[in-house]
RNA sequence: CGCGGGGUAGAGCAGUUGGCAGCUCGUCGGGCUCAUAACCCGAAGGUCGGUAGUUCGAGUCUAUCCCCCGCAACCA
């Protein structure tokens, strides 16, 4: 079986977690759902990145050691995790003894082998925030956080030679142009980072302890992306004893991260890897960020969404859905309540839940549930509508296949809207109160199409709304599901006997009130 | 100053190699009654940011200018 390795960053835990880190997790997981349809060894990690005088400087805030700080929030990641029905391999956490112990050695072999070496760092300190700050962060020349007074301050420090491996970043960028998607974001980074000149990267710190120790120099803490990068192997057991894993699954096959942190990811992780002389990943993709009208999500703004908040009111796979459906491949996306009102009511309630109710129902008053389709006799408008399900299953896998899993459910929504004009176009209601025997046949026909473009439908969703895709399957009363299946078209299935309860899979929204709710989210009133 | 992304119907967006300007929502009108007042059809609505070019022909190529957003390195 084919692997598929699949990442996302590990999470700074100095607070709760926003609908943006939610949706880094879904896409992983949507990928991976996908991967494990089409039949890969799909394996997905995701997890923390402990450690850091952030951390240091909440826990004490909150009255807590570093540790018992991470470990409450690791605690409540999981649970997020769960509750989003996340479908993760290994959660990694860089204080657990099997990531320090290997990042020990890893800087070790490093220092060894000469890429690092003891420099100076010099930055602008803020005493009371006991935190380094660059020229560009300084706002006003004074602290961005606190807004007092900063020093220029050096510190012995450990550095990574980059500089050594510019020339290997190169060709590497030349021979592999598809390594960071979208391109756009490569052209952004490579331009604006790799050929100016890549400089040394600080890997170390003294002005604070929670982090790993440098072991042949204790006062040194390992400092931020050497701890944090090294994660996607350590968590796949990169040096112990038992590196079956990493065997396995090394290099990655997909690393989701967001924009922000794309530089790291498309400079520092290749050039370690370099270092240790292991492959690189296949793909980097980097997704935008989400912001309320026009602007960013901030603190400061307080329009900051929290996953709980979708969820709990709406649930998950509508959640899912707007934030899959909405969010372009290569920009950022923009939230507004209307927009999700719409996409609820427009796409989930009256689109498909629609379809799915008034087919059932037809089926339900026209032959008591039970349809015999071995005697069928095709309309005029069947072989048009199988005709481009199957195209449109064939596109939506496309897209799936790229990325675009906005396009797939922009294409597999198509399906559904062409079976809603179908019903429209057969006029079901009119061969049914015919006597004609042959309408009797046409009507069949009609159903057991239906069926068929709802089944399809269901087998595409899988990897986007598991529990909506369960819930079809249920009420047609039909378990074919695997993912091979959306490329066959089959109304003449023997007799049909559909789900009798015909529960709505998405009740509408009352959209004032529920504009109201979201208007408040956004500005922070819940 | 630099780099990236935008500027297309009221709103949000598509527009692959240049060839009659599209989609979703909204608005207006019509149809249908199986269904979650859902579904289907039709119409109105755009000098495709400005200007100058290349071309038989440009939203699509070239130049230049204007406006908006983001990024500028050891901040996760």
């Amino acid at each position: 079986m084919e692997k598929y390795y699949i990442t996302t960053p590990i999470y700074y835990p100095s607070g709760k977690f926003h609908i943006g880190t939610a949706y880094t997790t879904i896409l992983a997981d949507t990928t991976k759902r996908y991967k494990k349809l089409r039949g890969y060894d799909a394996y997905f990690l995701t997890g923390l990145d402990e450690h850091g005088q952030k951390i240091e400087t909440v826990a004490k805030e909150n009255g807590k050691t570093p540790q018992e700080h991470v470990d409450f929030m690791a605690e409540k990641t999981i649970e997020l995790w769960k509750r989003m029905n996340i479908q993760y391999d290994d959660f990694i956490r860089t204080t657990e003894p099997r990531h320090e112990k290997i990042v020990q050695e890893i800087f070790d072999r490093l220092m060894n082998q000469g890429d690092i070496y003891m420099g100076e760092y010099e930055g602008w300190y803020c005493m009371p925030c006991e935190t380094y700050f660059t020229e560009t962060q300084l706002v006003d020349g004074k602290c961005p956080d606190c807004g007092r007074e900063v020093k220029k301050m050096k510190e012995e420090s450990y550095f990574f030679n980059m500089k050594k491996y510019q020339k290997r970043l190169e060709e590497f960028y030349e021979k592999n142009p598809d390594f960071i998607e979208p391109i756009s974001r490569k052209n952004e980074l490579f331009n604006n980072f790799i050929k100016p000149g890549i400089e040394d990267l600080c890997v170390s710190r003294t002005s604070f302890d929670w982090g790993i120790k440098v072991k042949a120099n204790p006062k040194h803490v390992i400092y931020v992306w050497l701890d944090a990068l090294t994660n996607y192997i350590t968590a796949l057991g990169y040096l112990s004893e038992d590196d079956s894993k990493f065997k396995k699954y090394w290099p990655a096959d997909l690393q989701i991260v967001g924009k922000d942190i794309i530089r790291f990811h498309g400079i520092y992780w290749p050039i370690f890897l370099m270092a240790l002389d292991l492959p690189i990943p296949k793909k980097i993709y980097a997704h935008g960020f989400i912001s309320i009208r026009d602007g960013k999500m901030s603190k400061s703004k307080g329009n900051i969404i929290y996953p709980e908040q979708m969820i709990d009111r709406y649930g998950l796979d509508a959640t899912k859905y707007y934030l899959l459906r909405e969010f372009p491949f290569d920009q950022d996306m923009t939230v507004t309540p209307e927009n999700f009102v719409n996409r609820y009511n427009g796409d989930l309630a009256n689109d498909l839940g629609n379809l799915l109710n008034r087919t059932i129902g037809m089926i339900n008053k026209y032959f008591e549930g039970t349809v015999d389709t071995s005697n069928i006799k095709e309309t005029e408008f069947d072989e048009v509508l199988k005709k481009l399900a199957l195209q449109k299953a064939k596109e939506a896998e496309e897209c799936l296949d790229n990325l675009h899993y906005s396009n797939a459910l922009e294409k597999i929504w198509q399906i559904v809207s062409a079976s809603n004009k179908y019903i429209d176009d057969t006029k079901p209601w009119v061969l049914f109160k015919s006597e004609d025997e042959q309408d009797k046949r046409l009507l069949a026909s009609v159903m057991a199409n239906l069926v068929e473009n709802l089944r399809i439908v269901a087998v595409l969703l899988q990897p986007f709304m598991e529990e909506t895709s369960n819930k079809i399957f249920a009420q047609l009363n039909i378990d074919l599901r695997d993912w091979d299946s959306s490329h066959e078209y089959i109304a003449n299935r023997g007799t049909i006997k559909v789900g009798k309860d015909v529960e709505p899979l998405f009740v509408r929204l009352e959209v004032e009130k529920e504009l109201e709710y979201l208007e408040n989210i956004i500005k922070g009133k819940k």
